[in-house]
DNA sequence: ATTCTATGTTAAAAGCAAAAACATGAGGCA
DNA sequence: TGCCTCATGTTTTTGCTTTTAACATAGAAT
């Protein structure tokens, strides 16, 4: 094989490839400019021609993977379509498939610390990713009586923060924090038992 | 004053309040061991005296941050008997408060990366604290006809990622994804539909 | 009083982020 | 065809970080 041409051709992509690895495997904190640079055939140097630095080199690695998930977010509502519960329950298994196929991304995402308003473009893909899910959550809710409906913000703030905490907690696998249940299931019974007590599903299991 | 004297007296506390101040200023990534010997007034040399290096000063404040967050669980938990009812929501609120009072030691303990088993000390501080939550867990379930009663583990999985979840997601200023509810009220009411679908309160807002 | 040891400092090696100065080569244009 | 230009890489440098090694000091023990 020959050694690369002067010009890598698509060096950007590359560099968010290599970064999505590296976050993937050592963390946002172990993760260094210098070695994406390195995995991509580049010196570091050259990072600086595509990003602005290592944060925003994250940053786009972020706006990618919210992207992709309010793609898969969208696809699994539509899937369950027209069952406002069966395309609701689609976007919350999709939640934690994301997750765990795309890693890098989310740990970009919920776990580097960048800002959800860093760029507006950043920002636009969060707030989309955020409509998918209220949407399912707003439908779903109209089977609610009106006068002990909760706002569907609230709803779906709900189901965000079990499933991001249920993720967080118990689906990687580095710190250990072993639980007895798959989090697939944890996380379908936790939805579950939240619909019941919104009266969404009957009482029996 | 008169500057210190050669020898500090209680480095290892001032090193690891200092690591506090700073990992909640400026987050785990953001956090350099040689500003906290800096703030402790100190060379960054004299850090290894006291801990093995820069993650274990990190490990050191979480396992400080296990054992104060148990203990307030455990006291919350007092707090509400014989409530079981009582006794569990007092330790969700405990939850929330032990983020927003000890936002350093929180995120040394959930965002900063570390394993808690990275030493037996730390695994027990952890295991110490989910008992707790557990066992809140457990009084509680009792309520509910054993044929479908959730093992108390998954029970206290759920919450405890629910409450995580609003932590990470809604709590924390710094990743601006504000909410239009307060953390507090978003758990509480997670919490509280949570419950009526196990049928431990009754249908009524 | 003298020695031992815990606890600090200085000094130095290795790695990283970032910026400045320099190099290359691909595409537009005569 | 041949030159110019500019996007894209490379070297080099600065200042920070972590970590280790060698040295210094003072409180405690004998």
């Amino acid at each position: 094989m020959p050694k690369r041409a002067y010009h890598h051709g698509n060096l950007k992509s590359a560099l968010i490839e290599a970064a999505l690895q590296l976050i993937a495997l050592k963390g946002p904190t172990g993760f260094t400019l210098s070695e994406a640079a390195k995995q991509a055939g580049v010196t570091p140097a050259a990072v600086y021609r595509h990003f602005e630095g290592r944060e925003d080199l994250i940053a786009e690695a972020a706006l990618q993977g919210y992207t992709i998930f309010g793609d898969l977010m969208e696809h699994a509502y539509q899937s369950g379509q027209p069952s406002a519960l069966a395309a609701f329950e689609a976007t919350g298994r999709a939640y934690l498939a994301f997750a765990r196929k795309f890693p890098g991304h989310y740990i970009a995402m919920f776990e580097s610390g960048i800002s959800v308003n860093r760029t507006p473009e950043l920002a636009q893909a969060v707030a989309r990713a955020n409509a998918v899910l209220e949407k399912a959550a707003s439908d779903l809710s109209q089977h609610i009586p009106e006068d002990k409906r909760p706002p569907a913000s609230m709803f779906s703030a709900h189901i965000w923060a079990m499933s991001h905490g249920v993720v967080e907690l118990f689906a990687r696998n580095s710190p250990g924090r072993a639980s007895p249940f798959p989090p697939e299931d944890l996380l379908e019974s936790g939805i579950g038992i939240y619909l019941r007590g919104l009266g969404l599903i009957p009482p029996d299991s």
